[in-house]
DNA sequence: GCCATAAAGTAAGGCGCCTAATTACATGGC
DNA sequence: GCCATGTAATTAGGCGCCTTACTTTATGGC
């Protein structure tokens, strides 16, 4: 299994062993595998990264465009900032390189003249048909190695270990208000 | 299994309802499991990110960090961008920021004075001293709600999807020269 | 002695994200 | 009618990760 360097390739388990008697309480296995997990979780972000390149996307602007196309037909820079999960300043930063290649627009919105509401143009419609066909079919390559039963018992898995984030010092944020 | 959003928030499968007749041929149940795939390994990578945080390092510090106190007593940089499979000016950087905080010195090396060796000082020996405790066992954590089994199992079907991850599209980059 | 090669570092840039401060507008209460 | 308070969006600035392209410095073969 891929000789063991951390998530970002440094060699836990020599590191373990240099200060074993210290440190004998860890499970060798139980460490040995998070670093796997996190290595290969590193790649695949960095894997989805380039197949937006690709498209002149990046995973931000893809979000954003994503949202729009199901959110139909507008959505106010807040609302994605809630979505996705970050603030408002990085959804302005977004939307403003968005604005810049044409995908979206400032829709005004009637009463409240604070809101303004962002909708996909004609041109950022086109681009997420086209992206979306691609993407997708990568994402549905990632796991189609594996048989049905065993992507259940992955997702079990992350399931658990993501439950195990939550729980630990790591800082919830709630998507979706 | 947490309502389907990509690996940042976006939802795919209503994606896919729209395009239903289009994209029929993909697979809703691989997209949402690589949807939550991935979703995860951010969450996963964040909260490392954090934990480093905590002790005044960096994903990208730690590794540094790491490769040198298993690599004692000293790496040349290039060594260093080849085993964290990064670029010489990234670890230029990350050295740099080591520099000044008096975790790492330059130390000359004798014959070739082209070549620069780094080490660990003292400060740095200390600062991994406390901080290796820390983050291997939130590692061995992340994985131990999950049964030895499953952590094989786990680890079988990442390898899986690695794999697949460099058949496809994806270029390899060689750690490890 | 000269020059290709190699190591390290510099410069600039893109993306992801954040906090803090600012600007514009909306409102409820007096 | 007017203002304190609150809220939406944006700006400014910052840190981290990482890249490409270029420069500097030193080596070593010929």
């Amino acid at each position: 299994m891929v000789s063991d360097f951390s998530f970002r390739d440094t060699p836990a388990l020599e590191a373990l062993a240099r200060r074993g008697a210290r440190l004998d309480y860890l499970d060798p296995a139980a460490l040995a595998a998070a670093q796997d997990i996190l290595r290969v979780s590193k790649k695949m972000l960095a894997a989805f990264a380039e197949a937006f390149a690709t498209h002149g996307l990046s995973p931000g602007r893809y979000a954003v465009l994503m949202a729009l196309d199901v959110q139909r037909p507008s959505m106010a820079p807040s609302e994605i900032a809630d979505r996705l999960g970050v603030t408002r300043a990085t959804v302005t930063g977004l939307i403003d390189g968005l604005m810049r290649d044409n995908l979206v627009v400032h829709v005004p919105e009637g009463s409240d003249r604070r809101r303004k509401a962002i909708s996909l143009t004609p041109v950022g419609e086109a681009l997420i048909d086209a992206v979306v066909p691609d993407i997708f079919k990568r994402m549905a390559d990632l796991t189609s190695p594996l048989s049905a039963d065993e992507r259940r018992t992955t997702l079990r898995l992350l399931g658990k270990i993501e439950a195990g984030l939550s729980t630990a010092g790591v800082k919830e944020k709630e998507p979706n208000a």
